[in-house]
DNA sequence: CGACACATGTAAATGGTTACATGATTTT
DNA sequence: AAAATCATGTAACCATTTACATGTGTCG
């Protein structure tokens, strides 16, 4: 919490290309997607302190564009030479251990004070959750696989899918077990 | 962030035995630390609404004690039946599912933009923490193991326990994998 | 006697989501 | 013509952390 990386994630994906506000929330969804989100209410705000602080600028939409938008009403975002560095500086800082809050896990360490079947029900729902997610993952591994472009980041990013890939699987491992547990011994 | 879990925490906590505001944050550092914290700042403002709204109510230090504080000045709460039954309500229901950040992935998502020695440093730190973890998280497997009290609980931690086992080691191979790629094509 | 763990709280700041408000363009 | 998607933003609210403030008991 104490350091606001939505800016550095909105460098970092201007750094691909100039893009707008919309199309920034787009390309985090489809690539840091599944370990990371923002909202409106972070971006809009971010992009313009960083605006003001000089880390982009704004250029004419049209511009050697990448990813240009549709409609009409729209300002579209180019990263400088100062938000490069302030980028590579946050790189080169530790980062802050991930907080961990699993509220499944909490329910299944309570579970003896309500009932087996409500919690199969969420762990269903979680595993089902996952399963999609891992499809993505998936996707994602066979589009940075066959991708053309970006080749000198393809391993980073395959990297990022792998990690997602050992810790759905990881996950849908447990649901099967505790799913196990619940048909057996669990009713006692 | 809709629903305050930090009611469901406690009032579980208590269920398990009276205890006061220091005390309940070590138990859940103990037993749930691995997937869920409380800071300060939450855990007494908390301890009071439960209070205010008869969830649990205050008794004198030295009842039937399971968990009494060593100094003086402190407060023992106990769960009510009106807690319980808020806590089983909220077992009821669904979960909201966990919403991830890893920064440690965003890192390695835009490593291309930094220094690998950067990315080698935040890897091996985070390796190492996890090491840690899964220690812990043995630990407490074999205390479930051996434990004779709270028979009716142990199947449960124990499935947490296994949660982060599973999920520590995939981490762990992750970074295996992570590292030996630095290692090998990653110079470039 | 100094450091550390025990013990309880409050206040301020931050980070983040959700709901609101508005309107254009595309698809059905 | 309606619905969905594209597009930009603000305001209110909520959750959470961090720092502050205070004092006792225990151990070396």
């Amino acid at each position: 919490m104490r350091e606001n990386r939505t800016r550095f994630i909105l460098l970092g994906m201007l750094e691909l290309g100039p893009s707008h506000g919309y199309g920034l929330r787009q390309r985090i969804d489809e690539s840091v997607g599944q370990f990371w989100q923002e909202s409106w209410g972070q971006l809009y705000p971010t992009l313009r302190s960083l605006l003001s602080e000089g880390l982009i600028e704004e250029v004419e939409p049209g511009e050697e564009g990448t990813d240009m938008p549709r409609g009409r009403q729209s300002r579209v975002y180019c990263i400088t030479d100062a938000g490069r560095a302030a980028l590579a500086e946050w790189l080169a800082g530790d980062a802050t251990p991930s907080v961990k809050r699993d509220e499944l896990l909490l329910r299944t360490f309570f579970a003896h004070n309500g009932d087996p079947a409500s919690l199969r029900r969420n762990i269903e729902a979680s595993r089902d959750r996952v399963r999609l997610a891992l499809a993505r993952v998936e996707a994602s591994q066979r589009m940075i696989a066959a991708s053309e472009t970006y080749l000198d980041r393809l391993d980073w990013w395959a990297m990022t899918a792998r990690h997602g890939e050992l810790q759905l699987r990881a996950h849908l491992q447990w649901c099967d077990e505790a799913l196990a547990l619940l048909d057996g011994g669990g009713e006692r």
